[in-house]
DNA sequence: AATGTTTTTATGTGCATACATAATAATTTG
DNA sequence: CAAATTATTATGTATGCACATAAAAACATT
């Protein structure tokens, strides 16, 4: 075994991958620990530590302090998906964007929506219902309730040339949200606003942002038939 | 400006997302840089730099060299999804797991799949249908294609008993890998498989797995209506 | 044998220092 | 004045060392 040099994390990082796409440490191995791999790879600890800890980061390996680090046994595919915002994402596919007001007032929501947002069952919201365009064609629906008790100048805001996340992303900080995807049946009245026929299987986003322990905002985002979100693994 | 002490970098990170949270360092606002941020921490600039770093990671900052360090303007929502083994998603749901192969067969595919799968359009592939199952009822479709060119072991493998996937995981390493998530009209047959309304809205996870410059398998996972798949932002 | 205590060990982190690198700003040159 | 060259600067990373911490393993005690 000639010691060859792996002189920074990358190339450390690449080598285990290596010895793990080869099987030469198949799932659920353990590995060897860090101070030998370093000795072997005549490296320091710490750039192994940086390299093992990325790849665990990404779920390839599990690490246990005093236990050691093992190949995952079942590389939970993580996949990062970046939630763009609608503007640019129309703008990268090279369409023009568009933005349509349909409806913005403020009523007491549904008791699902006040649960959901954990504000008081009679307390008003403000419902921002938009249409979002690419070259003049419907894009997405967006269905929003926004907690004026958090956001007050939203109350001031009509949102009638601005969209509200774009809004939101500027004046409402949050701390954590919520976020997942399903697929939904279209309504009929969705399906007239999206222009497609009814029953049309549409994906759903569905959102709930939270400054500390109260819900800033609620949407759910409808898209045309054949949107796709992808993402590499 | 008392020098208040962080002496760990996660206690820095909180700090910064603080700031960053209460507007004290607005979106698109260029921070202090590492250095001075060291001084006015009381701690090293090494220490800065993992806890700028692990925020830059999840989208909150935008760091160049040279140029410094800004708070995002579009904290760009990346939302890392565990896409789990199914078993074990069931499982998780306190479900028993179930599986039923549908249909196994060496056909040659159809265009669109020897062409995303970039193998000659005349060889065969191992095409697996199977059914997964929660408490006995249909959860998942699944429809996959297998190179056997990359994987000659599934041919021997009848794919009775043991699902296509966990035996992938097993047996074949990849590279790397696509995903796409979308919402489609269940087929008359999809309908009837999962015991479903015809046209049903289904969610569904296409994947497309690669070692190196060869494709490994393509799979269409459908679930059924309900189905969501969540994370946290 | 069951329980509690101590030791051991691999990872996790902090620090000071040095140098690498990318990108901007300043300067020189044609 | 434009283009090429040379600083300058903030982040990026490697290293050696020290100590913290979690968890397994060994040991002691009842």
């Amino acid at each position: 075994m000639n010691t060859l040099s792996f002189r920074n994390w990358q190339s450390v990082q690449d080598e285990v991958r290596r010895r793990i796409h080869s099987r030469e440490w198949a799932p659920g191995d353990l590995i060897p620990n860090e101070a030998n791999l370093a000795i072997e790879f005549g490296c320091a600890r710490s750039t192994v530590n940086r390299a093992l800890r990325s790849l665990a980061e990404s779920g390839l390996l599990d690490r246990r302090r005093k236990a050691g680090t093992r190949v995952a046994a079942q590389p939970v595919a993580k996949a990062t998906l970046n939630i763009a915002v609608i503007r640019h994402e129309v703008e990268q596919h090279g369409g023009e964007y568009g933005y349509q007001l349909i409806e913005r007032k403020s009523i007491v929501p549904p008791i699902g929506v006040s649960g959901a947002m954990k504000t008081k069952a009679k307390d008003k919201l403000l419902h921002v219902r938009a249409l979002h365009l690419a070259d003049g064609a419907a894009y997405a629906i967006e269905d929003r309730w926004i907690n004026t008790g958090v956001v007050p100048d939203a109350s001031a805001e009509a949102f009638q040339s601005v969209n509200a996340n774009e809004w939101l992303m500027k004046h409402a900080p949050y701390t954590h949200g919520d976020i997942a995807f399903s697929a939904v049946q279209a309504s009929a009245e969705d399906a007239e606003i999206l222009a497609v026929p009814q029953q049309s299987a549409l994906f759903a986003i569905d959102r709930l942002t939270w400054d500390s322990a109260e819900s800033v905002t609620k949407v759910r985002l409808l898209f045309t038939p054949g949107y796709q979100l992808r993402t590499v693994l």
